[in-house]
RNA sequence: UGGGGCGUCGUCAAAUGGUUAAGACACAGGGUUUUGGUCCCUGCAUUGGGGGUUCGAAUCCUCCCGCCCCAGCCA
């Protein structure tokens, strides 16, 4: 509670490392690993989980590892191997040469099990699936021992051989650990180690017609890498008894399983089935959909690498069931781009107006700052006109009384170019205001008043026959209530308002030829980048988040 | 209901029996400001409930309540 003590406050993760160290388990060495199964694309949940696995390691002189969990040919590929690592690499970690795959050690697990069934603890059992969920019993009742429990060792081990050798078809047989079929923890009641599965794997092609089931392959792929600490999520805690089976049953090098509750966030799933379900769906254009919290997804919308990790440093690790504010992210995103994102002018919805008393056909360039919170960004320049653009509610015919923008009679200044007063408007046939006429102050070049006198609204604007159209995507959060899950089917809740496109905006020449990706900020609107649809005829940007809106709040706070 | 885990501000999350229970986000109010942004200031919990141990309890004991996970040949 002092103040040195919040300063050396860590996890319980971190504590558990840092003890181990003091105590010199394991020589002192710390090596992590992150385990991904290749089949489906890491969202933020699994950033929570390598930030914590790789950052534990580079924080006290350790390893890491990265590893596919690649022992179920069914459900994964080489395109989710791929996607996984460029997303990885993105956050800016980097685990050097240490990339490994489960199926590299097929070789040794077998020969293991049949380690495992020469010391009679494992046998294989002919009961197809729906018995062996019979005889494992309920919660409450135990289960009975399978007919096959006590098959000699030498049959177990010829059958284990004619498994491998693809003489039984899918299904038929399994290698069972032998334990305990009265356990109160049904992981331990004689669990399935390898099951038969004729399918070609994405590495290794025909070569294995059995494969390894997670219990049995995790512990002992974490053995062979010699990993100190081998994190997981929550759900693994009442796996940890089978995990520590194997290894003491094997005699081998036993890494230590700590768990940790999985990260949740509002307004979203983290279900990889469920993501998958809204893509199948086309409720999203995809996996990297600017509105899905996948890596993919929050990086083609803008979110940094920097961003993210500070977000997940400040969420913490327990292991208590949490559901974090998604406010927390938004205000993450903000506070790197601010320091960070170069300002520019975007008209989102365009209203015209007309300064009557600057020469047509006259244009002059102004200076701009580049970024306030950063001087070393620089100036550029900008083209002012006669004929301008503002944003379509920064006039009001009839202002609110707190209202500081444009409206008749009064007086505003254009960001970095003059002051202006608007002095007649021109409405359309439908009523709606089409154009402002505006007279300028000249002496106010700049923005700046000559006089001292004082101008409350400032407006971001473009020059008409300068700027350039654009395509602007809005994005809100994918689900309109905070738990999703929380009732009925998640798909009735999502927001059918998070993605709204603006097709005439306008902005300045100079942001027209951003780098894909590149964040910047588009004066008070916003944080955007140009997203990969963008062509030579079309420019399109996404809004990663809006600026904090201060006005909206007043407005929003009066009804 | 068997087993495992977890309950501290609206949301995350510190605290390791010892002064007024950190901090951040959110929220509310105020100041500065050529972005209604940023920045700055202020306010904002006696710890699921009851008993007990102790000079002293969020921390220890006990009973109760609530939430999450487990009955894949998924991970």
């Amino acid at each position: 509670m002092t103040s040195a003590g919040k300063e050396n406050s860590v996890d319980f993760i971190r504590e558990i490392v840092e003890r181990d160290i003091r105590e010199g388990k394991h020589g002192g060495r710390v090596h992590t690993r992150f385990p991904p199964e290749p089949n489906g694309y890491l969202h933020i949940g699994h950033a929570k989980a390598f930030c914590i696995d790789f950052g534990i390691a580079e924080e006290y002189g350790g390893l890491y590892n990265l590893r596919f969990d690649d022992t179920n040919p069914v459900k994964e590929n080489i395109e989710y191997v791929d996607s996984i690592i460029k997303d990885i690499k993105w956050l800016g970690f980097d685990w050097e040469d240490r990339l490994y795959y489960a199926s590299d050690y097929f070789e040794r697990m077998y020969a293991y099990a049949e380690q495992l069934i020469e010391k009679g603890a494992a046998y294989v059992c002919d009961l197809p699936a729906d018995e062996v969920r019979e005889y494992r019993g309920t919660l409450t009742e135990p289960g009975r021992n399978s007919p096959w429990r006590n098959r000699s060792v030498k049959e177990n081990l010829d059958l284990f051989q004619r498994m491998k050798s693809g003489e039984f078809p899918d299904g038929t047989r399994t290698l069972r650990a032998k334990i305990d079929m009265a356990s109160p923890n049904m992981n331990m009641r004689d669990p399935a180690i390898y099951r038969i599965l004729k399918k070609s794997h994405h590495r290794t092609g025909d070569r294995w017609c059995i494969y390894p089931m997670y219990d049995y392959a995790h512990c002992l792929e974490d053995s062979i890498e010699e990993i100190t600490h081998s994190c997981c999520s929550i759900e693994f805690e009442d796996h940890r008894p089978l995990y520590d089976w194997f290894l003491d049953q094997l005699d081998i090098f036993h890494p230590q399983q700590i768990e940790f509750a999985r990260l949740n966030l509002t307004y979203t799933i983290m279900s990889k089935r469920k993501l998958a379900m809204l893509v199948e769906n086309g409720l999203v254009s995809g996996w990297d959909d600017p509105r899905m919290p996948t890596l993919s997804g929050l990086r083609r919308r803008g979110y940094t690498p920097e961003a993210i990790r500070d977000f997940i440093g400040r969420i913490g690790v327990a292991k208590r069931d949490s559901t974090v504010d998604m406010a927390l992210l938004e205000y993450c995103i903000r506070d790197d781009l601010n320091k960070r994102a170069p300002r520019f002018m975007a008209v989102l919805d365009p209203l015209k107006v007309t300064i009557e008393n600057y020469p047509a056909g006259k244009h002059e360039e102004l200076e701009f700052i580049n970024n306030p919170e950063d001087e070393s960004a620089g100036t550029r320049m900008v083209p002012f006109s006669r004929e301008l653009y503002i944003e379509r509610d920064d006039f009001q015919e009839e202002p609110h009384r707190k209202f500081r923008r444009l409206a008749p009679g009064k007086e505003v200044r254009l960001r970095y170019a003059y002051l202006i007063t608007c002095v007649d408007f021109v409405k359309d046939e439908n009523g709606n205001v089409k154009e402002l006429i505006c007279r300028y102050d000249p002496e106010t070049r700049g923005g700046s008043t000559p006089d001292g006198r004082k101008v409350k609204g400032t407006l971001h604007w473009v020059s008409a026959e300068h700027a350039v159209p654009a395509e602007v995507r809005l994005y809100d959060r994918l689900f309109t209530v905070e738990n999703p899950l929380a009732s009925g089917s998640f798909t009735d809740t999502i927001n059918a308002e998070s993605l709204k496109v603006l097709s005439r905006c306008r902005i300045e020449p100079s942001a027209a030829d951003l780098a894909i990706g590149e964040p910047v900020q588009f004066e008070r609107k916003g944080y955007f980048c140009k997203d990969p649809d963008s062509t030579e005829e079309k420019l399109v940007f996404n809004r990663t988040i809006s600026l904090r809106d201060t006005w909206k709040k007043i407005l929003k706070n009066q009804n």
